[in-house]
RNA sequence: CGCGGGGUGGAGCAGCCCGGUAGCUCGUCAGGCUCAUAACCUGAAGGUCGGAGGUUCAAAUCCUCCCCCCGCAA
C-alpha cells in the first residue's frame, strides 16, 4: 500500500519503521524543529530523524488548512494516510483524502482516555490496564469507529516511561495488522457515553501535595516518571522524585515533614506515608535516598 | 549567544571566595563485640582532585581553553 505517515514524538516512530518496511511510505508529515533544550538549539523530531534516516520525503507544514497544502497532501495520490502523535488537528479535506481514509494509532482502550495524555492519566487514575487501539480519524477527538484494540497491563512496576514504550510497540504491531485485514475488519463504532478524557499534563501538577494520601502520589509519581517527573521543593532547591513507595501507618508529623533515618527519606502525607527511592537534586543526577543521604542532610 | 548547578578514593558530598599535610557519610577488606544483625567498636586498603596550558617557591583552590553530566525554561 502506499502510505502517507503523520507523526512527529517517540511514540510514532516505531510504527513508521515498521510500515515503511511492509508498506510504500510516499511522504512523512511531522512538526517543524523547535527551539528546545539547554542552549535553546533547534531540534529536529524523532519521526523526522528516522525519515530522513530512511530516505522518506518529510514534509512539515505549519498547519493543514490552507487549501494550497490540502492539494499537495492529495496530489500525493496515495492509498491511505496513517496518524500517530502528529500533533496537528485534521480537516476534514485531509482525511478524506485517500481512497482508504485515515486511521490513527491511540494510546488508551477507547473510548475510555481520549485526549493528549492517555499513558500517564492511565497509570495516575490507578487503571490495572491500559492498551491501544486503532481507529479511523474523524473531525471530532478520537472519536472515531475502532478496528482493533490491545490491551497491556499497568503493574505496581509501570511507570510512564515503560508504558510508553510498550504502547509504541504495541501500536506499530496492531496497525500492521490492521493494514492486513483492512477490508475485512468491520469497525465498531466507540460508546460516546463511556467516553473519558485525558487532559494534557500542566506543569503545575507535577508539584507533590502531600496533604493528599500517599498512595495517589505514589501513582503520580509513577506515572510521570521519567517524564515530566515529579517534585517537591526543600530549602529553596528542587527535588525530583522518581520513584516513590507506600506506607500505610500514617505519621504523627505535618503532611510534608520530611523524616529521615540516615538510609530512608519518608515524607509524611495526609493519608500514610511516602518512602522516596529515587530522587533527584537539581544539577545533580537522579540517585537512591541512600546515596543522596550520604552527602546531604535535610 | 536563553538562565543556572556540577565533575574530589567504589557511591554521595565538604574543601575552592581568603593558594601551602586529601576531610565527611556510606561501601569494601581484616579483626573484635553479640544468641544474632543492615546494629556497635577497632584497624586497613583505595584518590593523575574531568582534561590541557598558564601564574606561583607552592594550585583541588587563581587565570585561559576544551570535554562530560544535570536542573530551569522550551
Amino acid at each position: 500500500m502506499k502510505i502517507v505517515f503523520l507523526g512527529t514524538p517517540d511514540f510514532a516512530v516505531p510504527t513508521l519503521k515498521a510500515l515503511s518496511e511492509k508498506h510504500e511510505v510516499v511522504c512523512v508529515y511531522c512538526q517543524a524543529p523547535k527551539e528546545a533544550g539547554r542552549g535553546q538549539k533547534l531540534q529536529k523530531s524523532p519521526v523526522q530523524l528516522f525519515a530522513e534516516s530512511r530516505g522518506i520525503e518529510v514534509r512539515m507544514p505549519k498547519t493543514l488548512r490552507k487549501e494550497e497544502e490540502q492539494q499537495k497532501f492529495a496530489a500525493l495520490d496515495a492509498d491511505i494516510a496513517i496518524v500517530a502523535a502528529y500533533g496537528l488537528i485534521l480537516p476534514k479535506a485531509v482525511i478524506e483524502a485517500f481512497p482508504k481514509g485515515c486511521l490513527n494509532v491511540h494510546g488508551s482502550l477507547l473510548p475510555r482516555w481520549r485526549g493528549a495524555a492517555p499513558i500517564q492519566r492511565s497509570i495516575e487514575a490507578g487503571d490495572d490496564k491500559n492498551g491501544i487501539t486503532i481507529m479511523r480519524v474523524v473531525e471530532a477527538l478520537d472519536a472515531g469507529a475502532m478496528y482493533k484494540k490491545g490491551e497491556i497491563a499497568i503493574t505496581p512496576e509501570t511507570t510512564g516511561g515503560i508504558l510508553h514504550d510498550q504502547m509504541a510497540e504495541l501500536g506499530a504491531k496492531l496497525m500492521i495488522e490492521v493494514l492486513e485485514d483492512l477490508d475485512n475488519i468491520v469497525p465498531q463504532e466507540q460508546d460516546e457515553s463511556l467516553a473519558t478524557y485525558a487532559a494534557k499534563i500542566d506543569k503545575s501538577e507535577c508539584r507533590l501535595d502531600f496533604s493528599l494520601p500517599a498512595e495517589v502520589l505514589e501513582r503520580k509519581i509513577r506515572a510521570f516518571n521519567p517524564y515530566p517527573a515529579t517534585y517537591f521543593e526543600h530549602a529553596g532547591e528542587r527535588f525530583k522524585v522518581l520513584e516513590a513507595g507506600v506506607s500505610t501507618e500514617t505519621a504523627e508529623a505535618a503532611p510534608g515533614t520530611i523524616l529521615c533515618d540516615g538510609k530512608h527519606i519518608s515524607i509524611a502525607c495526609g493519608k500514610g506515608t511516602l518512602e522516596i527511592r529515587q530522587i533527584q537534586r537539581q544539577g545533580k543526577k537522579c540517585m537512591s535516598a541512600c546515596e543522596l543521604l550520604c552527602g546531604y542532610k535535610f
